[in-house]
DNA sequence: ATTGGCATAAAGTCTAGACAAAACAGGACA
DNA sequence: TGTCCTGTTTTGTCTAGACTTTATGCCAAT
């Protein structure tokens, strides 16, 4: 007696990335319909779907209706990694984490902060500069800059205890960011924040975030000395 | 006659989005079950299901079986940024690419390396330097090891006309890969063939590369001062 | 040759129902 | 008290079928 155990998405998903390496279905070809391949498994098609779909998202296959399902030439590997806390990602270290507010004030928005964030004439913003140390040594130079318009209780907050991206993340909602990664030499001042020589490389973050296209935060962070940011896919 | 259109999974999906932003579900509670959602919506259970789903991929809310779905006190956005062949990402800025090979050699594997792949003691590496141009201006520097004992045919390639990258995409097969993002003051050789001045501070990455285990290569790329890599979430 | 429209193929989604697996709760028993 | 077993709840997955949407290729009319 045949006893084939049911298979599943994952198992076909499993099964189609190795035709793939193999070059059993080469690269730029068209693979089986869903139905045939619904038929040599047997199983629903459904299940050929969901695998086909799965493997569509992490970028393996590229599909079009009518015209069917090609391997892609070059695989986009697309990196999924998290963007922790800068809280957690401290204590996760093993380390305490601190927080200190450096400065707090409401100048005149800057002008190259309203084009950044294509904010309207008369928008106020609230500037903050905080450090976030991890055990005695300075982890992050946090340059954050607030649009009151789109959150006004943010003037009310004094950010003295709780770093603005903390507060930000559970009282404000946003729908979309924007990240950009760069490497900088410390100026004087950053240098002396974060307790570095002047010059030194360091690693930096420029993160934007909106609600619905308003703009509601930009934060420049600037990473200590040797930081790496690591992530597996 | 009440037109209801028929509603969708993303309607679902939004829906649920909108009453967690709004706290109509808060944070760290517990949301209704599939079943009493469906008969809400009026749906069968597998659509929401996949809105659930989804949201659960995305780190919006966490899902157990007879626990139930709990949303997230602090959702762990997950960036999902593509990573593209260095020639794409030249060729899709407008400039055209170049590719040079600038030393090409089997040195005994160095102490470090076979720590950092695992590699046993009679393991083979083929060692790799390279620069990649945009237009006639230096982009990227590439210090790359391959491990012969895996890919053994590298050994036939001279990689003077076709970069190693862009060889082993098309050849070799791999299922496992980590990235490591760093800043770095460029040292007198590398900022010579950058093109920059030494002490620059340079973008970073370290990519190693994994087949099941097996140690495939590892690449250090080291980028023109003031790249940025930019990804939306 | 070009255009417009129609049939068709393929993926995308939905439904209703079923069973599976995990995790918790509570009871039987030592 | 502690341990094991068993039932229940909730998500996870699968099935068979239907309808929808989109792209394509072909044919007919310009």
């Amino acid at each position: 007696m045949i006893e084939t155990k049911k298979i599943s998405y994952q198992d076909i998903k499993a099964l189609a990335l190795k035709r793939i390496r193999n070059k059993t279905w080469p690269p730029g070809s068209i693979m089986p319909g869903e139905v045939e391949l619904a038929g040599e498994f047997g199983c629903a098609r459904a299940t050929v779907n969901r695998a086909m779909r799965e493997l569509a998202d992490e970028g393996f296959i590229d599909r079009k209706r009518k015209a069917g399902t090609r391997i892609k030439a070059s695989p986009t590997r697309h990196a999924k990694f998290t963007i922790p806390l800068i809280r957690d990602e401290i204590e996760s270290s093993g380390a305490t984490y601190r927080y200190a507010l450096i400065r707090r004030d409401t100048p005149k928005t800057p002008d190259w902060l309203r084009a950044r964030l294509a904010l309207s004439l008369q928008a106020d913003v609230l500037h903050l500069k905080c450090l976030h140390y991890a055990g005695s040594k300075p982890f992050q130079f946090e340059d954050r800059w607030i649009n009151l318009d789109a959150v006004p209780k943010a003037a009310q907050q004094n950010f003295e205890m709780t770093g603005p991206n903390e507060w930000l993340v559970q009282e404000v909602p946003f729908t979309d960011v924007e990240l950009t990664f760069s490497a900088m030499n410390a100026d004087l001042q950053t240098a002396e924040l974060l307790g570095v020589s002047e010059g030194a490389a360091l690693f930096t973050i420029e993160r934007i975030t909106w609600l619905e296209k308003r703009p509601i935060t930009f934060a420049k962070l600037y990473y200590f000395s040797g930081y790496q940011m690591t992530s597996r896919l």
